[in-house]
DNA sequence: GCACGGAAAATTGCATTCATTTTTTGAGAG
DNA sequence: CTCTCAAAAAATGAATGCAATTTTCCGTGC
């Protein structure tokens, strides 16, 4: 996850003379120790290796990837400016705990995002993208009738995600992405399996999704997706305990 | 600008035993050198003081500063993470480009999260705030009446950051301000001045704003900041030359 | 005169080192 | 036995050092 910009073996060696045309894709964490150990350490707290709260411990990790304080410490206050992490002043790095509040935070502005990228989708998604996205929500479909909770998950990924994608507005991409991982470090519990009421109403909602997208309304499709985004927060925040920050907290739907 | 999240003291030294209730504010880059740089150099560079598309010399920045490379690499990470820079594999870095796409882009993202900050407000904003917001519209009505347009920018952006604030949540405040930031290295050009049709439809658009905000219409509030950014884009758009990606672009209204 | 080639200089990326702070350990007092 | 305090140990934050790549500069050939 965590959709990386594409980082092709940079072909364009040689002759780049006084043309300013070289800007194709992104190279800027292509290659290089620090982005490899980046994207490495990124993915290793997201997916939950390092406890909430829990000290980010730099020997460890160092030995852990083979490499010197220097691109690991590089690694940890960028991932710290993503949000992941927090540092604390000359205690190192601890993985960020997620309160009740932040996690709503973090809810509402992943609908933002998603009502964005419905907005934005509405206006240049292609035929192609709109008849994959619809293939996707039938088969997604076909899930719910038939239970299969993880071929649901899936695909309603994946739905978000093309939404996403058609777009087609690369910072947008990126902040999605960027939230998306924060959410993701929390614990993935199967809330709809308990409640299948809100599994209804997800499915429904997404009626209204394929909907609005298919009639290419913007406005609508926004709000829908905002609500969407609203509800799946409320029946996240239903099934938390509140009490401990360490929480299990439902993301999906 | 891009204001920084509080930096109390950190009182709370001594006694934090089992119990898992210290995560008051986020001290992570209160101080430390590395936090001072960074946020010095993105002002450094956000203020224009770096030629779009320049290398970024870290020597002269050092000595600049008056630290050594190491934090001053950090901050370059970050700084590339938050979209500013680019880092180029073994050509150091180097102040991002906004192409007109780009440009475009980040103007949908703005109004994204204008467009989620409105919505959010609407929920959250207390009476004081709003008539704080109400007071600075009454302000920018004068000033757009007598011609202030410097006057006008500063109680346009005043309004903006208020919907932000009252919208009372901190992931998002970041994100604008991340954005914000970016939008804003790009020279400020006085497009309204030479275009009194986009001025008075700005002034109409704000009019609607604050209706809706005092209505609390959040979906209508919503709506109408993304059109108002989208606008704003387009007025952008048109003062732009399109071909060298240099072009100075308008950001106003 | 201009393009090509190569060596010197500068710059980058990462490892290592050093000073400072924090955390742990242990001894002693109450 | 527990609390307090101090010293050792560990870890952090930043500076410096070093190999590798890039850029610059100058000489040569066409």
């Amino acid at each position: 996850m965590v959709l990386d910009p594409v980082t092709e073996p940079e072909a364009d060696a040689g002759l780049d003379t006084a043309d300013g045309a070289c800007l194709p894709v992104v190279p800027s964490l292509a290659k290089s120790l620090h982005g490899e150990v980046l994207a490495r350490l990124r993915d290793y707290i997201v997916e939950g290796n390092l406890a909430a709260g829990a000290r980010v411990p730099e020997r460890m990790l160092c030995e852990r990837f083979g490499i010197s304080r220097t691109p690991l410490r590089e690694a940890l206050k960028v991932l710290a400016s993503e949000g992941l992490i927090e540092l604390l002043p000359n205690r190192g790095a601890r993985v960020r705990q997620l309160g009740a509040e932040e996690l709503v935070d973090l809810f509402d502005v992943m609908g933002g995002l998603e009502a964005l990228a419905g907005r934005l989708a509405c206006e240049k998604i292609t035929p192609a993208a709109y008849a994959e996205i619809e293939r996707l929500h039938h088969e997604m479909y076909g899930c719910y009738m038939r239970r299969d909770l993880h071929g649901y998950f899936a695909c309603n990924q994946a739905i978000h995600d093309r939404i996403v994608q058609a777009a087609d507005n690369e910072p947008l991409r990126t902040s999605y992405a960027n939230f998306a991982g924060r959410l993701r470090r929390v614990r993935y519990s199967a809330n709809l399996d308990e409640n299948r009421d809100r599994w209804g109403e997800a499915m429904r909602e997404h009626e209204e999704i394929l909907d609005a997208l298919r009639r290419r309304a913007g406005t609508e499709l926004s709000d829908i997706l905002f609500g969407h985004l609203r509800n799946k927060r409320r029946a996240a925040a239903g099934r938390e305990t509140a009490g401990p920050p360490d929480a299990a907290t439902g993301v999906a739907s």
